[in-house]
RNA sequence: GGUACCAUAGCCAAGUGGUAAGGCAGAAGUCUGCAAAACUUCCAUUCCCCAGUUCAAAUCUGGGUGGUACCUCCA
């Protein structure tokens, strides 16, 4: 499989470190409130590419981080009058509810940084000994950026540029020996969290906790390492300084950057206010839509958010999942005579492609709007057989069997809308088929209005009635 | 000021040298008691503009125009 590698600019051909072994990482959230659609896009994307590593046969590791100390989540505990590890487990819960619902895999390890701390403590450690830290009194240890000639090779800036860039910087340079220096260990202020630390109470930097855990979990040196574009600078390039710094070898080899999901041609951030949350959006539309959404560009392209465009996926999606639930019809109550097989060869090769092209498009860096472009083809190809009574049940099971096996990769759910149907449902149905029998065609329109009004349709089908949640 | 990215049909969106995928919306037809789903056909002589390279350019080069992002908490 090829990456973009933001390191190097460029498509690679993947490698890694221990064949058939990938330890990746991704930058996870802050949890002091639900995360909305622009943070949703790198579970869905990262999530995606530990699918499709797994569905080619490698054995993955993946760590997600949850941030619960820091400034945010100090503020936001204190104005809601909770402690911070209380509003952690609160967020750290509604963003299960969230990610299982946009059928994100868990990962498979999920460290919080309160509970790395000895890690984190061991990490500062070692930059000390290696010279690249400095104490500024009241304020914390801090990274010199200095020490270190290959200090912006992620994001590729050099020094110079960042000391000319935006006068803001300047807010929190005093006692700082750079400007690009931050820190690894804050000293406690009144009032916040602390920890003991050989350099005197206090929390962890932000950048700090990710070096760490990656060390603790993953080892020095790592596949894959992912995130939002807007962390490459400072977050990843102060990770790479700092790890680096302190394990003395590369830190990781491969990095994948998501963009951004824009607002009317803005990007969707918090500080702008122009976010909708997941919770927020599921009030209109499925968690199952929203990652189609989300994965219908490829990931590092801009996606604009509207309304609009997730009704759209909307019906896109329903497509694949009429198309599956069609299927699974015909395949309960087709009769076991008169089907011939003619159009069986052309099935079988239509999922013979279909899953060659799928590879060929996720192969090319995670391209997953041509993968479902393979998906929609398919799906025409089972359509036309699902019609056609000389495609025998053999033929209609390898097929589906390939379709839930493509959508499984993608963690598109086809089932996300399906419902156990009541028996009172049931019972109508087979009264209106008895009516349709005697040509009493009011009493079966009349049915199928009083279905309609308990929000189920009835589609009439050579194989009988197929009865749908609307 | 520095550093990147983007521009393809009504909308969304692939395609990075070989003659424009796919989805949504729309039109016509088939099927159906009706309906739904589905199928068939149609829907960009053209890829922001201008020059250049090439037998061949949406794709490469140069120059414009427009938009976005990062350099500051942010996915």
């Amino acid at each position: 499989m090829r990456l973009f590698n933001t390191l190097t600019r460029n498509k690679e051909e993947f490698v890694p470190i221990t064949e058939g072994k990938v330890k990746m990482y991704a930058c996870g959230p802050t949890v002091y409130n639900y995360f909305h659609l622009g943070n949703a896009r790198p579970f869905v994307t990262f999530d995606t590419l530990r699918r499709y590593l797994e569905y080619r046969g490698y054995d993955v590791t993946f760590v997600q981080n949850f941030t619960d100390i820091d400034d945010k989540m100090i503020n936001r505990a204190n104005e809601e009058g909770i402690t911070v590890k209380e509003l952690a487990d609160r967020f750290i819960a509604e963003y299960y509810v969230d990610a299982d619902g946009l059928n994100c895999k868990r990962p498979h390890i999920q460290p919080r940084a309160t509970e790395t701390i000895d890690a984190i403590i061991d990490m500062i450690k070692a930059l000390e000994a290696n010279g690249f830290t400095y104490v500024i009194e009241g304020d914390g240890v801090y990274y010199d950026v200095t020490k270190k000639a290959d200090y912006g090779k992620l994001s590729h800036y050099n020094l110079e540029d960042l000391q000319a860039g935006g006068g803001e910087r300047k807010a929190n340079y005093e006692g700082k020996k750079n400007p690009g220096d931050f820190a690894v260990w804050k000293f406690k202020k009144e009032g916040e969290p602390f920890w003991e630390s050989p350099w005197g109470d206090g929390r962890p930097g932000w950048h700090i906790e990710c070096s760490a855990m990656n060390k603790k979990f993953l080892g020095d040196t790592i596949d894959i390492h992912g995130g939002g574009k807007d962390l490459i600078f400072p977050h990843h390039e102060n990770e790479i300084a700092q790890s680096e710094a302190a394990n003395g070898c590369p830190f990781c080899n491969y990095w994948v950057h998501n963009a951004f999901v824009n607002v009317d041609g803005e990007k969707m951030s918090k500080s702008l206010g122009n976010f909708f949350t997941i919770r927020d959006i599921t009030e209109h539309f499925p968690y199952a839509v929203i990652r189609f959404f989300i994965l219908s560009g490829h990931y590092r392209k801009p996606i604009n958010f509207s309304d609009k465009d997730l009704t759209a996926s909307q019906t896109g999606l329903d497509r694949i999942v009429t198309c599956y639930k069609n299927l699974k019809f015909v395949l309960a109550n087709k009769g076991a005579d008169g089907a011939s097989g003619d159009g069986d060869e052309a099935l079988a090769e239509a999922c013979k492609t279909a899953k060659e092209s799928f590879i060929t498009h996720m192969d090319d860096d995670l391209n997953t709007a041509d993968a479902i472009t393979d998906i929609f083809n398919l799906v025409k190809s089972i359509n036309t057989a699902v019609a056609d009574k000389n495609a025998t049940a053999k033929a209609l099971t390898d097929a589906k069997a390939m379709l839930e096996e493509l959508t499984d990769v993608l963690g598109i759910d086809l089932e996300y809308s399906e419902d156990k149907i009541p028996e009172e449902i049931t019972a109508l149905v087979e009264e209106r088929t008895a009516a349709k029998k005697n040509k009493d065609y009011a009493r079966a329109d009349e049915i199928r209005d009083i279905l309609k009004e308990k929000g189920y349709s009835v589609k009439d089908t050579p194989n009988g009635p197929q009865i749908e949640r609307l």
